[in-house]
RNA sequence: GGGCGAGUAGCUCAAUCGGAUAGAGCACCGGCCUUCUAAGCCGGGGGUUACAGGUUCGAUCCCUGUCUCGCCUACCA
C-alpha cells in the first residue's frame, strides 16, 4: 500500500551497504529505446552527431569510447551541440586536445552535411569540437513536427494523492497529486497506456480517529453522522465536511494526550478497540467509518479536479483486507524462501525478511531482519503493502470487485470518463485494473525504507523484472515558513521561528488546506481579471481566473525540483510575476493577440513557411533561431523528465521558452514589418513558440487563457 | 549509534553522466507604455559553491575527513 500518512506509518531499518542506484534506471533505458524508433528532432540530431564521433573515433584511432559527452555551447555564436570528447582522447593518444579536436572536425564535416541538418564543425577553445546545425532545413521540419507519435506502449500504473480520507487535503498533500498527475501526462505524452491509482487507507488509525472524535467526543450516533454529512453536501469554506474533519482530527489528537494517565491508557485502549472494529466490518462502528472516509474522499476528489485532476481507479485498504490478498501472498512469500521464521532472539516468533543489501552470516540472528508477520499471527504494514505490489503487477492471482465511484465530466479535448473504487463483490461489467508492466508510486521521501522493503520482496520473489520497473516517485514536504505559521495565527515556538520552515501537522491541526488556497488563488486571480477586463462577461473573467489561479498553483509545486523541500509562503504563493506560470501563461495571451490582429491562425503560418535563405533572420538572430532550437528540445526534455522523474525539468523548459519569447518580442514589432520576408518568419517563430508553449503547458496540467 | 538527503548571490532555487565566463526568480537601485497587452522588457550591484585535503587536462558535481541542518530508524496501525 501506499502508506498515505508518513507520520504513523512504520519504516523500517535502512539499506545496509547497498550503494542506491537511481531507481528508474532500468526503466529509463527501455523508455530511451523506444524513443529511439521515431525521435524528436534534437534528440535524433544528438544521436545522429554521437554515433558518427564514435564510428570516426574507433575507425581512425581504434578507440572504444563509453558514454560520450554532449552539451550545449555556452553561447549560440559557437554552434548548437558542443563535444569535449578530445579531451578525454588526449592522453591515449598522446596529442594535444586542440590538434585531435581539428581532425575530427574535419571528419565530422565530410561526414555529416547540410543535408544531414548540420551546417558545419569546428575545434574551439582548448579543445571542443563544437557543431553548427542547418538552420533553415532544421525549422522547415519543425514546422511540420516535433516528434511524432510512438508505438506499442508500457501499461504503466501511476499511484499518486493517496490521502488519509479522514480530513482535509492540505498543501502537501497537493504537491503529491500535482507531481503525480504531471507525471501521468507526460508518460501519456511519450505514448504510455497510463492507469491513474489513488489508494485509499479506508481501515487506518487516522479515520479511527475521526470516528472516536464524532462518536465519544460528540456524541453522535450513525444516522447524525450521515445527516451532517447531508448537510454539508455542496458547502464551501469551513462548512465543508472534510474541514470539520480537520477540526475533529485535531481535537481527538489533543484529546489523547489529555488527562489522567488513566484516561490516557482507555482512550487509547477505545483508539484501538474502534480501529479493530474498522478493519473487522459488519458493526455500527466501520459504517460510521465507511461513511466519513467516503464523504471525504469525494471531497478530495472534488478538490483536485478542481485543478484538473482525475483518476482512473480507487483501491482501498478495506478489501485487501477482506479479500485476504494478504493470505495468497503470504504462502508465494514463504514458498520462494523470502519469508523465514526467526526461532531465536528479539524477533522470536515473527516471520521476517532479510533487508535489502544486509550481510547475514551463518548460524546467527539477523536481529535487523524486517518484521513481516508479529509473533502474534498479525501482518504489519509492509506485508499488506508487498500483496497489494503484487497485484499491481499482476502476480497475486486475485483481484478487486469492481464499483464505479465518480463521474468525471468531458474537460476541453479529454473525454468523460468514470472513476472505479474496489468493492468485495462489484459490477459484473467492469474494467480491469492491475497487470501493469511499470509502476510509479508517487509517495513522500520518509518513506523510501518501507518502499525499498517492497521492492526487495519482488526481488527476492524472483520477480527481478517488476522490481526493476517500479519506481519509488519520492519527493519532500511541503513546509510553512515561520512568517506564514504566525501569519495564519498558530502559535510558534521560539526555536521554531530561526528555522527555514516548520513541518505541518494534520494531528495539531497544523497546515494551509489545499481548498483554502485555491480559494484565496482564484480571489486574487479573479480582481485582477475584473480590473484588467471590466467589459467581458462575468463567466469568462472567472474561467480566466481559475486558469491563472490553477496555472500559478501547478506551476508552483512543479518548480523545485523533487528533493528539495518547499518552505510554503503566501507571498511566493500568489505571485503571478517571473518565474511562475502566469508568466508562461502571458507569454502565451501575447502570441496569440498578434495571431488575432494579423487575422491569421498559426497553422496556416506554419504550412507557409518558406525555405529561409542564407541570409535570413534565422541565420543572424540569436533570439529568432534560439526560440526554434528551444523548440526542437520538447521532445528531448520529455524524455530526460520521464528518465529521472522530474517534472521540474518541463516547467523549467516551459519558463526558458516563454523567457525567450517575451525578448524577442520586444525586440520584433511582428505586425508592422514591412519586409514581407522577414515578417513571414517573424509569424513563423511566433507560431512555433506559441504551439510549443500550449503543448508544455498542457503537459503540466496548465491551461492556456485566451486574455489575461 | 546507523541509513538517506541537503548546505551554491540578502532570500528561494537551477546548473543536461566531470567541461568553456556557476545561472534564474524574488528583493534592492536605475531606465522603458501613443506600438502585437507593462502579469512585460532592458541595465546595475551582488559568489572563496559550508570547511580541509585528494583524484583529474578540467570539480558545485567524484573520493576521504570535519562542521551544520532535515528526514528515517518500533512485532503500533
Amino acid at each position: 500500500m501506499a502508506l498515505p500518512c508518513p507520520a504513523h506509518r512504520a519504516a523500517t531499518n535502512p539499506l545496509r551497504h547497498t550503494p542506491r542506484t537511481h531507481p528508474s534506471a532500468k526503466l529509463a533505458l527501455k523508455i530511451r529505446a523506444f524513443y529511439a524508433k521515431d525521435p524528436p528532432v534534437y534528440l535524433e540530431l544528438q544521436q545522429r552527431l554521437l554515433a558518427q564521433v564514435r564510428e570516426i573515433i574507433r575507425s581512425k584511432y581504434d578507440v572504444e569510447l563509453g558514454a560520450i559527452a554532449i552539451e550545449q555551447p555556452p553561447d549560440l555564436k559557437l554552434g548548437e551541440f558542443a563535444l569535449p570528447v578530445a579531451f578525454e582522447l588526449a592522453r591515449k593518444l598522446r596529442k594535444a586536445p586542440r590538434i585531435i579536436a581539428t581532425e575530427l572536425a574535419a571528419d565530422l564535416a565530410a561526414a555529416l552535411t547540410p543535408a544531414a541538418g548540420f551546417a558545419g564543425f569546428e575545434a574551439a577553445g582548448a579543445g571542443y569540437i563544437n557543431a553548427r546545425l542547418n538552420r533553415a532545413a532544421i525549422s522547415a521540419q519543425l514546422a511540420v513536427s516535433e516528434g511524432a507519435a510512438r508505438t506499442s506502449p508500457l501499461h504503466v500504473l501511476v499511484e499518486h494523492t493517496s490521502i488519509n480520507p479522514n480530513k482535509a487535503a492540505h498543501i502537501g498533500h497537493l504537491r503529491n497529486a500535482i507531481l503525480g498527475d504531471t507525471f501521468v501526462r507526460l508518460l501519456q505524452a511519450a505514448g504510455q497506456r497510463v492507469d491513474v491509482q489513488n489508494y485509499i487507507d479506508n481501515t487506518g488509525v487516522q479515520v479511527a480517529d475521526v470516528v472516536v472524535g464524532f462518536v465519544h467526543l460528540e456524541g453522535r450516533t450513525l444516522d447524525q453522522v450521515r445527516e451532517l454529512i447531508t448537510a454539508a453536501e455542496g458547502q464551501t469554506g469551513n462548512a465543508r465536511f472534510d474541514f470539520l474533519c480537520w477540526d475533529v482530527y485535531a481535537r481527538v489528537s489533543q484529546w489523547y494526550s489529555a488527562g489522567t494517565e488513566d484516561e490516557q491508557k482507555a482512550r487509547k485502549a477505545l483508539r484501538y478497540a474502534t480501529l479493530h472494529e474498522i478493519e473487522h466490518g459488519g458493526n455500527e462502528t466501520a459504517a460510521v467509518a465507511e461513511l466519513i472516509s467516503t464523504a471525504v474522499l469525494r471531497r478530495h476528489l472534488e478538490t483536485m479536479q478542481r485543478l484538473g485532476i482525475t483518476y482512473d481507479f480507487l483501491p482501498r485498504e478495506s478489501e485487501i483486507l477482506h479479500l485476504n490478498f494478504w493470505a495468497l501472498a503470504f504462502e508465494l512469500l514463504k514458498a520462494k524462501g523470502v519469508l523465514y521464521f526467526e526461532t531465536e532472539g528479539k524477533n522470536k516468533g515473527c516471520w521476517v525478511m532479510t533487508r535489502p543489501g544486509a550481510e547475514t552470516t551463518e548460524g546467527t540472528v539477523d536481529e535487523d531482519a524486517k518484521v513481516i508477520v508479529r509473533s502474534n499471527g498479525t501482518v504489519t504494514y509492509v506485508g499488506k503493502d508487498i500483496a497489494y505490489h503484487l497485484w499491481k503487477f499482476g502476480l497475486l492471482g486475485r483481484d478487486f470487485g469492481y464499483q464505479p465511484f465518480y463521474d468525471y465530466p468531458s474537460i476541453q479535448d479529454e473525454p468523460a470518463h468514470t472513476c472505479w473504487i474496489s468493492t468485495e463483490s462489484g459490477v459484473a461489467d467492469h474494467p480491469h485494473f492491475g497487470g501493469a508492466q511499470a509502476i510509479y508510486n508517487v509517495i513522500d521521501s520518509r518513506q523510501s525504507d518501507p518502499q525499498a522493503n517492497v521492492i526487495q520482496a519482488l526481488r527476492g520473489m524472483g520477480h527481478t523484472a517488476e522490481a526493476d520497473r517500479y519506481t519509488h516517485f519520492s519527493y519532500e514536504m511541503v513546509a510553512l515558513t515561520p512568517r506564514c505559521a504566525v501569519e495564519l495565527g498558530y502559535d510558534v515556538a521560539a526555536e521554531d521561528l530561526s528555522r527555514p520552515y516548520i513541518e505541518v501537522s494534520g494531528r495539531k491541526g497544523f497546515g494551509v488546506k489545499a481548498d483554502d488556497l485555491i480559494d484565496k488563488l482564484i480571489a486574487a486571480t479573479r480582481k485582477e481579471t475584473d480590473t484588467r477586463h471590466p467589459e467581458r462577461p462575468e463567466a469568462e473573467r472567472q474561467q480566466t481566473a481559475e486558469q491563472i489561479a490553477i496555472g500559478a498553483l501547478r506551476y508552483f509545486m512543479l518548480k523545485y525540483t523533487r528533493n528539495s523541500v518547499i518552505a510554503f509562503d503566501f507571498k511566493d504563493a500568489l505571485s503571478f510575476e517571473g518565474e511562475t506560470g502566469p508568466y508562461v501563461q502571458y507569454a502565451i495571451v501575447r502570441a496569440r493577440n498578434i495571431f488575432r490582429k494579423a487575422g491569421l491562425t498559426p497553422e496556416a503560418v506554419l504550412a507557409g513557411l518558406a525555405a529561409a535563405g542564407p541570409d535570413s533572420l534565422l541565420n543572424s538572430a540569436d533570439e529568432v533561431w534560439g526560440l526554434w532550437l528551444r523548440a526542437a528540445k520538447r521532445g528531448f526534455v520529455l524524455d530526460q523528465a520521464i528518465a529521472t522523474s522530474e517534472p521540474a525539468l518541463v516547467a523549467r523548459h516551459a519558463f526558458q521558452l516563454a523567457q525567450e519569447f517575451n525578448n524577442f518580442y520586444h525586440k520584433h514589432h511582428i505586425l508592422t514589418e514591412e519586409d514581407a520576408g522577414k515578417k513571414q518568419l517573424l509569424l513563423a517563430t511566433a507560431a512555433i513558440a506559441l504551439r510549443e508553449l500550449v503543448t508544455v503547458l498542457a503537459w503540466l496540467g496548465i491551461e492556456s487563457p485566451e486574455v489575461m
